[in-house]
DNA sequence: TATACTGTAATAGATATAATTACAGTAGAA
DNA sequence: TTCTACTGTAATTATATCTATTACAGTATA
């Protein structure tokens, strides 16, 4: 599964923990471990789907736009990694008939296990996901 | 998602196809459009799964072994791929609760998903692949 | 005993992922 | 108005992962 997911979580929970403040690609990134321009790429991600909020130059940083309990980890699957699931096939023999048809085929199966990872991933907010952490002190 | 997985599920659909004689890697190589050395590495995971047999020496090659109507898509997965879901996230920063506590939680949250995600491969055998397959001809 | 296979390790090559660098643009504060 | 601290994003470099390839031992059949 594609990190972004799991690093789009990371930081959304930290924005749900500190709701009354903007926080720096810089501070997430110190958190999560990884590089903040890398915290900044999927974050835009993010703002673009109205999730969150941004605000450049002194003072400036990330924000949670919605209620943190109305977002789901399907949501966030659904801007960060959708279609990740799908295993990239190489190029197989047209000549036989698996060959030929297995891609196909295997594409409508992993669309129908997205669908169906989607149901579970419903069953988490990211309000959820912070109180989960709390919990883990 | 682990491509071995779809790998393993475009063989044993061959083998299904042929089920009186022996299929052998360079064969099943040639309809996957991969090395024959991959086949014969996840081939053996079948195999020591008991799913298939194989055989050495001319004439040898990979035949199933049990009926292709009672290998569902989610015993293969558990074969070939199990865990991959997992994201692996980078070393995060413990003195943040953030930090400390998100791997365990996501750990549990994947699992979880992982097993959802059976629910739903259980609903596909490789009898049925076959018969998608010769119906795409 | 020649041939056609599997089994598997070791290595090389290709591809995907992530970090880093660089810099333009923006906003608050001295 | 200029310094400082941010975001946004492209380009490049580094690293990790995946895959092909080579090599060869072992096995069965003819």
């Amino acid at each position: 599964m594609n990190s972004d997911f799991t690093l789009a979580i990371h930081s959304l929970t930290l924005l749900a923990l500190q709701p009354d403040r903007m926080s720096t690609s810089d501070a997430i990134s110190e958190s999560a471990g990884v590089h903040p321009v890398r915290i900044r790429k999927v974050l835009s991600l993010l703002k673009r789907s109205g999730i969150i909020k941004s605000k450049e130059g002194n003072g400036g940083g990330f924000i949670f736009a919605l209620d943190p309990g109305e977002v789901s980890l399907w949501e966030i699957y659904k801007v960060t990694s959708e279609g990740t699931l799908q295993p990239k096939c190489p190029v197989s023999n047209e000549k036989c008939i698996v060959g030929a048809n297995m891609h196909r085929v295997l594409f409508l199966i992993f669309l129908g296990a997205e669908n169906h990872l989607g149901e579970y991933l419903k069953g988490y907010t990211i309000k959820e996901m912070a109180d989960l952490i709390k919990q883990g002190q």
